[in-house]
RNA sequence: CGGGGUAUAGCGCAGCCUGGUAGCGCAACUGCUUUGGGAGCAGUGGGUCGGGAGUUCGAAUCUCUCUACCCCGACCA
């Protein structure tokens, strides 16, 4: 590709609303423009990508046995409704009618689309298993699209879903998917890691993400510092603590407090440690409200206290108004001492002597708490997030936390999709099984930024050579000067073409800083430059994007010395 | 949806408080010079100052209102 018939659109300034590195680069690059909260144009550069790593998606699920499909982004309402979720989605489905008010939505998701058409098409034992992919435009009405492509409304999803008669089937092929998503992360180059996930309301039981290490990352991934075990902090279970709680030593004294609102506040205030401290959170329970109660220096894992069943699913926080009508106090008084609401303790909370909470009176603190004496034995749950330090649940060491960014999820479905749509196969004995189903997401633009993440400097990007736009930039130096300059350069991009090599020709009639500048900050592989003075030796330079320093190379073993370095 | 903020040329911003001819840098275009790390000089084009209403002789500036966008929280590939 000549730069000249390209369009090259980088841009000097960051733009002033783009947060994070990747988004800067994307933009800064030429690669996607927005065009409203969400939703981006991709430009060629940026296309050019997103190709690369769809073909290595589609490559390695094509290699794995699954069939591609495409199937509609507008969906009936119907099948919505038959399978339920209608109902349940919320307003980050999108729903459209047409000319004759028929209800329609974007999908988000294909498992009614997919399952409707498998109950049709695959009637027998014999034709299972079966897995069909697609890789497609999905839209999700998000709360709050963020980080340019990272977390658009509109964005291109590769989902797969497969069809089984047996639990066993499902399990290898889901096997096969986790090996799959391993071959596929490991072919863009990306720093990643498998972990147990909570399965949200796709539905199903078993499920894994695959997260793109980068500080990032939206979510948060506990691992074992020597085990095996990696999950999203969302689920990671806290175990119990062995240790016996400590006697009461203190008495139970009111202290004044006023304007202390947060742990932080009180604990400098009272100059004791958070730790010490408990902080009481009322959110909606199935009959009015319900305290929960976790260590100070803890936080609230709403993913796991939304599984209590005294409590609202999803988590809804009291209103203040409605916490004044209840206990006549503001949030930052709250405490468990006296409350006649029910109480849900942490084991860690549960687990202190002598600590100190809010007394339920603005302005003031009880200290020398303690459970049995003062209030009664707390009904213990498991309800705060994991910290680094924390024993591994599988017992095998204790547990960092990294930040991560999802970019695939596997999930074990199970019948809840086929037995809602009655998708069934007759088996061996010729009677009606419902089948079994896993399905398989990855974010395909996601990916795009994630690996902008993970690979970048102060100049701008670094592609893996796997999905770079462009393998090679030839940036010839004042060629518009040197008609001989111009022919060896025409000739080596010639060349190289002939090869297949993807080469960006800076042929403008730009100076060499110019050329440089952009070719690093969209990010190419490889460097060669070839000037006049290089001429009269039969020599010319490359440099690899993150070489220190370039090389110099004889002019007629460029195309060798270039497939050799595409080679390691 | 709650909290905070922004809206002036393609991009980044000043002007607003204290009403009086709409500006700067980058980008674009033309010419000359320059040419191994985002060049210099001279010139040119480009604006419903987010929309609407109001106050005023006069509004980018003051008031009201609507809209869009961004940041912090719950959702998710």
């Amino acid at each position: 590709m000549r730069v000249s018939q390209f369009l090259l659109s980088t841009l000097k300034e960051v733009p002033a609303d783009a947060e994070i590195i990747s988004h800067q680069l994307m933009l800064r690059a030429g690669m996607i423009r927005k065009l409203a909260a969400g939703l981006y144009t991709w430009l060629p550069l940026g296309l050019r990508v997103l190709r690369k790593i769809e073909n290595i998606v589609r490559d390695e699920m094509n290699k794995a046995g699954a069939l591609e499909v495409l199937m509609p982004a507008v969906q009936p309402a119907e099948l919505w409704q038959e399978s339920g979720r209608w109902e349940q989605y919320g307003p980050e489905l999108l729903r459209i009618s047409d000319r004759h008010n028929r209800e329609f939505c974007f999908g988000p998701t294909h498992e009614e689309i997919i399952t409707n058409l498998i109950r049709h098409e695959i009637r027998s034992y014999k034709q299972l298993p079966v897995n069909f992919y697609q890789i497609q435009t999905k839209f999700r009405d998000e709360i709050r699209p963020r980080f340019g492509i990272m977390r658009a409304r509109e964005f291109l999803m590769k989902d797969a879903y497969s069809f089984h008669l047996t639990q066993d089937s499902l399990q290898s092929t889901y096997d096969l998917m986790y090996t799959t998503y391993n071959n596929i992360f490991n072919r863009l180059g990306l720093k990643f890691r498998a972990v147990m996930a909570d399965s949200g309301s796709i539905g199903g039981s078993r499920s894994q993400e695959f997260h793109v290490l980068a500080d990032s990352g939206e979510d948060a991934i506990a691992y074992s510092d020597t085990g095996d075990y990696a999950a999203n902090v969302e689920m990671v279970p806290v175990l119990s603590s062995t240790e016996q709680r400590q006697p009461a030593t203190a008495k139970m004294t009111v202290v004044n407090t006023p304007d202390q609102h947060t742990i932080e506040e009180l604990s400098q205030f009272l100059q004791i440690e958070p730790a010490k401290c408990v902080k009481t959170l009322l959110v909606q329970g199935e009959t009015g409200l319900v305290a929960l109660v976790l260590r100070g220096d803890h936080t609230l894992n709403v993913i796991k206290a939304a599984k209590l069943p005294q409590v609202s699913s999803p988590i809804v926080f009291a209103e203040p108004e409605q916490i004044k009508a209840s206990i006549d106090c503001n949030i930052g008084s709250i405490g468990p001492v006296g409350l006649k609401i029910p109480v849900l303790v942490d084991n860690s909370a549960a687990n202190l002597a002598d600590f100190i909470c809010g007394a339920n009176k603005d302005g003031q603190h009880l200290t020398g708490v303690n459970w049995e004496r003062d209030l009664p034995k707390p009904e213990m749950v498991d309800i705060r997030n994991v910290k680094v330090g924390d024993p591994s649940p599988d017992g095998n060491g204790t547990l960092e936390i990294a930040r991560g960014i999802e970019v695939g999820h596997i999930f074990q479905l199970g019948t809840k999709y086929s037995h809602a749509m009655k998708a069934s196969v007759l088996n061996e004995n010729g009677k009606n099984i419902t089948m079994t189903m896993g399905c398989y997401g990855i974010g395909v633009s996601r990916l795009v930024a994630a690996s902008i993440e993970q690979n970048n400097d102060e100049r701008g990007i670094i592609w893996p050579q796997a999905i770079a736009p462009f393998t090679v930039s030839l940036l010839p130096i004042n060629m518009h000067k040197s008609q001989r300059l111009r022919q060896v350069a025409e000739d080596i991009y010639a060349k190289l073409q002939a090869v297949d090599i993807d080469v960006l020709f800076d042929d403008r009639k730009e100076r060499p800083g110019v050329m440089f500048t952009d070719a690093e900050l969209i990010g190419i592989p490889h460097r060669l430059v070839i000037g006049e003075r290089g001429l009269d030796t039969g020599e010319m330079e490359y440099k690899g994007r993150l070489d220190e320093k370039s090389q110099t190379i004889p002019l007629d073993t460029v195309i060798d010395f270039i497939q050799d370095k595409l080679k390691n």
